[in-house]
DNA sequence: CATCGACACTAAAACTATTTTTCCAATGAT
DNA sequence: ATCATTGGAAAAATAGTTTTAGTGTCGATG
């Protein structure tokens, strides 16, 4: 036992902020409480993990990044920890840290905390949310605990637990000719004006729709917003491909209505993901249990109709 | 930061030692300073998780139990840590709990131990040996982070680097007219009185070699020593089946000596698991990494001949 | 080039926590 | 009944942490 948590935490706060008083204030605390901790985590280690460069903070050398990484991951594995001890008690305790791939977030995070607060009154549930880029590296920096994301983001070496099939959807503008039709097919889209969804990943894949099919959309607007692309096809600028559609697609109200595709393969599995640090946490196997359920129980039916 | 680790290190040896006075005297303090650890971690928990017995000493509640389990699994987890942490100035550095098949111990680890000590002169190993049940159980309940043992007797799950097979060799006592063969078959075996080493495990597997070919091996004597084994060859009482053989069984100056079998189908693998808390652990890195080494270098020939 | 501000380090004092010491009550074995 | 063993409690001692206050270094600024 030759470093106690506090001073760990200690250093992780040092190397996070790149200077002992920014530390000192995030811990509240002194700056000297601050430089015995790192002296003594040096002395044990016996290298020199931290470079002081005087009226300009700390860098870390190369072993000190090294050092930082395992320390994190460490104090990742306490937290885990704890709230798992808090929770022999009976019910799973504290703060699970949920990320959602965030075009999906309005219509997927909404059940699951829901079902979540019902079930596990001790869980608080701090999100963030993120493209699916930022997400895997949230997950792999251990920043969240948990993901809720597309299969075809995730990495293979991840454990991912399914919970639906998003079968992609069209979204026809008023104006268009296609409106009257119940169902329309990719042909039929090909030659209207389409707004794509601009974020990593999601480009090429609704490409790839249409190029499996052998045809190529026509595109006139991209954006990275799905709001901003709502409002465009409310604008009557074209139609737009969506995974998740909510009963505002539907309704017809907003200028656009939400159409199945009749001639599509297969449709996306969408889930959640995990750390490997948080796989044995009760209160990841808890929503993890949740989320499961709401699938069974059709609880995302409403959004992939 | 609910807890120090000092307080979960007097928790688990409460549990392991069933009282706190034992838990004291094996951590050299007095008893109070492992009451008070215990009523801070049962009041954070808020529950009861060691009913007291006076004069009894103390059993844990299922709670506690359960709590226990966890808290020993984070133990291991701060135990690799450090080691690990202390490994950022360049080599691996730490208490390594190697486990070895007992039977297979004297001719695998000397080689292993002076590989280790002369690359890595900061690790050091401590060693457990056992049956095969028992090295599963060092393992499964992480009391050591490695073992040296045979594929077969490893579950499926764990991972395991192979580094030789050991092809079973037939022990002939002097007197026995087929020690004037270079080479036996199971057949000229089949008739002459075995002696039969009896662990787990190995029992079946001698004997399932015999079956294999049609044939009954006819066993005179049992033992669960090898060396007493040897003995008993030694006294011509019969032959013996070895997986590995050292330089004396086949000097020939013991009374016995050791003949491969021509008819063996296959020899069965010999290597190294590891717990799945260590497999990140630079320490256990390193050894994998000599193991391979050896292996490679045939560093392990004059076991198989 | 003097000055100021941001920064980190040190030493001593103040504080907090842990540990030991000491004594006690409960229990079970003899 | 007696004794050894157990855990619990309180005060005293010890160890560890934190704050305070002062020092020195560097870079920016006038």
């Amino acid at each position: 036992m030759r470093f106690t948590l506090k001073q760990l935490r200690y250093f992780d706060a040092v190397l996070r902020t790149g200077s002992v008083a920014r530390a000192a204030v995030e811990l509240n605390i002194s700056q000297s409480s601050i430089t015995a901790a790192i002296d003594v985590i040096e002395q044990v280690t016996g290298a020199e993990l931290l470079r002081r460069m005087p009226a300009k903070g700390i860098v870390p050398t190369d072993k000190g990044a090294e050092a930082g990484k395992r320390v994190r991951s460490f104090l990742e594995q306490a937290r885990i920890f704890e709230s798992d001890l808090l929770s022999v008690t009976g019910d799973p305790t504290g703060i699970l840290r949920l990320a959602c791939y965030a075009p999906t977030a309005p219509y997927v995070l909404p059940p699951i905390l829901r079902r979540v607060s019902a079930s596990y009154p001790s869980i608080r549930i701090e999100l963030k949310e993120g493209n699916m880029q930022e997400i895997s590296e949230l997950l792999s920096a251990g920043v969240v605990d948990m993901a809720l994301t597309y299969r075809r983001l995730t990495p293979e070496s991840q454990p991912f637990v399914p919970m639906f099939r998003a079968k992609p959807m069209a979204l026809i503008p008023d104006t268009s000719p296609l409106v009257k039709q119940d169902e329309v097919t990719l042909a039929d889209l090909a030659d209207e004006p389409m707004i794509l969804l601009d974020l990593p990943g999601t480009h090429a894949y609704f490409c790839g729709i249409f190029e499996d099919a052998g045809l190529r959309p026509n595109v006139v607007h991209t954006t990275k917003s799905s709001s901003v692309l709502r409002g465009l096809v409310s604008a009557q600028f074209g139609y737009a491909l969506m995974n998740i559609c909510g009963p505002n697609d539907r309704s017809g109200d907003e200028g656009y209505i939400a159409k199945p595709i009749s001639d599509l393969s297969d449709a996306p599995q969408f889930g959640v993901t995990y750390t490997v640090a948080a796989q044995r946490s009760s209160m990841v196997k808890s929503v993890l249990k949740t989320c499961r359920d709401i699938a069974t129980k059709g609880g995302f039916d409403h959004l992939i109709e």
